[in-house]
DNA sequence: GTCACTCATCGTTGCGTTGC
DNA sequence: GCAACGCAACGATGAGTGAC
């Protein structure tokens, strides 16, 4: 295991630099030539142009895509740096005038992504295909591109399905119910099991299992386009935003991963964070993306040996003497699990070669300037007072319930602790989640302005004389509600207020 | 019969989306 | 607005299977 990235560098940072050294970057800002010099003419076509870091990432990925022939790639850039401006950029270099591309995203960000599509490209037909029904598709699997044609999808809408019921026949007798199939009518040793597609006959092979028509009448987008879609020819381009989020193997989103994978002709992903600290969080990604690679490194259910090669893995052997009425014996139990930790080798083995790595301080110098920093105030003293017996009590009460095993009372002790110094002057009460018992009150506290709502008026009347608008995030705009009180007192103060809640 | 391995299932918390 | 659902991430356990 490594501790600190020193630690990690005196380790394989000889390693590393190695296989650095021996590869050739496909793309250098340093080392830019004819193909560069006609991809940045064409970006000058955009309606709004990309910073210069966003467009030398821009052209090393239209460069993988285009002259080193790669399937996928992956734009692995933090928060902020602009990373749907830099794929719809790229999806303008790779694709031609008459193209289709995908994107499939989190349903709150399909808006987004319409919006700068629209901002960006210039005579972009741009649909949102996160709607019920598969109307759009119908139409698409008919024609051909007439221009630059966008489709955003949204992974929830990609992934829904009908549900599944019973398809036996089932037969209820005075005193139990006998299922059979209903081709053939053999006796079904008890009622299939709907959540499994593979339920079938033993005998006939006939599937056990139906839509079913009193819930949710849909059909998964991603199912559609598998079956009726060519594959590599259905779309130009596929880009997956948060690909993060569609690393598992068999979960229905990456499912539609794969589909769309497959579907398109090149595969963009998106993501901040690539890596969650276990190599098999790439497994199927990798394999999804650049499969020929893949085949050649390990099979595509041996997850287990991926771990071992690229992640870290512990094995644990458990041993027990086990005497026969004849035997003196000792059986062992071992379990090898994947625990934290990636090998660097992954980075020049994978990813070096298909990805673009980005930070915010890559793209700073187009941004505003930005500091943070944490204010501290100091809680009143009859707050803190009761504060700290609300505390007692509250620690008191968890500790007695978890020696019974009750887990129950952790999740409302930590939100009643870090809300009532905000909420103060409603008091606070901490009922049992199944019971309702009350188990700890803390009293209300009359104060006009809290300390820290003073201070927060400070800092907003200092950013007004200045001239800039302030926005402020709270928590606890539920149950407790903290957004009038802070309103009423910023009002108070002179201050023009708005709240913005999510619904 | 033993062993190694795979697969399925259960339970937990928190978050977000969908359907009604 | 609410219930249902899906997902992540983890640990634990038991059933089933094939090689030896």
């Amino acid at each position: 295991m490594v501790g600190s990235l020193k630690e990690f560098l005196a380790e394989y940072g000889n390693m590393l630099l190695t296989n650095v050294s021996r590869s050739q970057p496909l793309y250098s800002p340093d080392a830019e030539g004819a193909f560069e010099a006609a991809m940045r003419e064409r970006l000058t076509k955009l309606l709004r142009t990309p910073f210069p870091k966003q467009a030398e990432a821009v052209l090393a990925l239209t460069k993988g895509f285009k002259v080193r022939k790669h399937r996928g790639l992956f734009l692995t850039a933090e928060m902020g740096t602009g990373k749907t401006m830099m794929a719809i950029s790229t999806s303008f270099l790779l694709c031609p005038p008459k193209s289709r591309t995908l994107i499939m995203c989190p349903g709150h960000l399909v808006q987004k992504w319409i919006r700068e599509i629209k901002e960006t490209i210039p005579d972009a037909h741009v649909v949102n295909l996160n709607r019920s029904g598969l109307g759009m598709l119908l139409e698409l699997k008919s024609t051909k591109p007439t221009q630059r044609e966008y489709y955003v999808l949204g992974k929830e809408q990609a992934k829904l399905h009908y549900a599944r019921t019973s398809g036996a026949a089932s037969f209820q007798h005075r005193d139990h119910i006998t299922w059979t199939c209903p081709r053939c009518g053999s006796t079904l040793d008890s009622e299939p099991n709907v959540r499994s597609r593979r339920v079938r006959c033993e005998r006939c092979k006939e599937p056990l299992w139906q839509a079913d028509g009193n819930r949710f009448r849909r059909y998964s987008k991603a199912e559609y386009v598998k079956r009726h879609f060519p594959r590599g020819k259905a779309f130009n381009l596929f880009i997956a935003d948060e690909v993060h989020q569609y690393k598992a193997g068999d979960t229905a989103q990456g499912q539609a991963f794969a589909i769309f994978c497959n579907a398109a002709k090149h595969t963009l992903c998106l993501t901040g964070t690539l890596m969650g600290g276990y190599s098999s969080g790439l497994f199927y990604l990798l394999w999804r993306t650049s499969p020929r690679t893949m085949s050649q490194i390990v099979d595509y259910h041996s997850i287990k040996a991926f771990s071992e090669r690229y992640g870290v893995t512990e094995q644990v052997i458990k041993t027990s003497d086990k005497d026969g009425r004849a035997s003196i014996g000792r059986s062992s139990r071992v379990t090898v699990r994947e625990r934290p930790g990636i090998s660097p080798q992954i980075l020049t083995d994978l990813l070096l070669e298909r990805s673009v790595f980005m930070r915010l301080e890559d793209v700073a110098d187009n941004l505003p300037p930005f500091s943070e920093y944490v204010e501290t105030v100091e809680l009143p003293s009859d707050l803190a007072g009761e504060y700290g017996k609300f505390k007692d009590a509250l620690e008191g009460e968890v500790k007695r319930a978890l020696a019974r095993g009750d887990r129950s009372l952790l999740g409302a002790m930590l939100q009643a602790l870090l809300a009532y110094p905000d909420g103060a002057r409603r008091g606070e009460k901490v009922l049992h989640p199944t019971t309702d018992d009350l188990i700890a009150e803390a009293p209300e506290i009359p104060c006009d302005v809290l300390p820290k709502e003073q201070r927060l008026i400070e800092i907003v009347q200092r950013e007004k004389e200045a001239g800039r608008k302030v926005l402020v995030c709270l928590e606890h705009t539920g149950t407790r509600d903290l957004i009038p009180d802070l309103v009423e007192r910023l009002e108070a103060a002179g201050l023009k207020t708005a709240a913005l809640r999510a619904t």
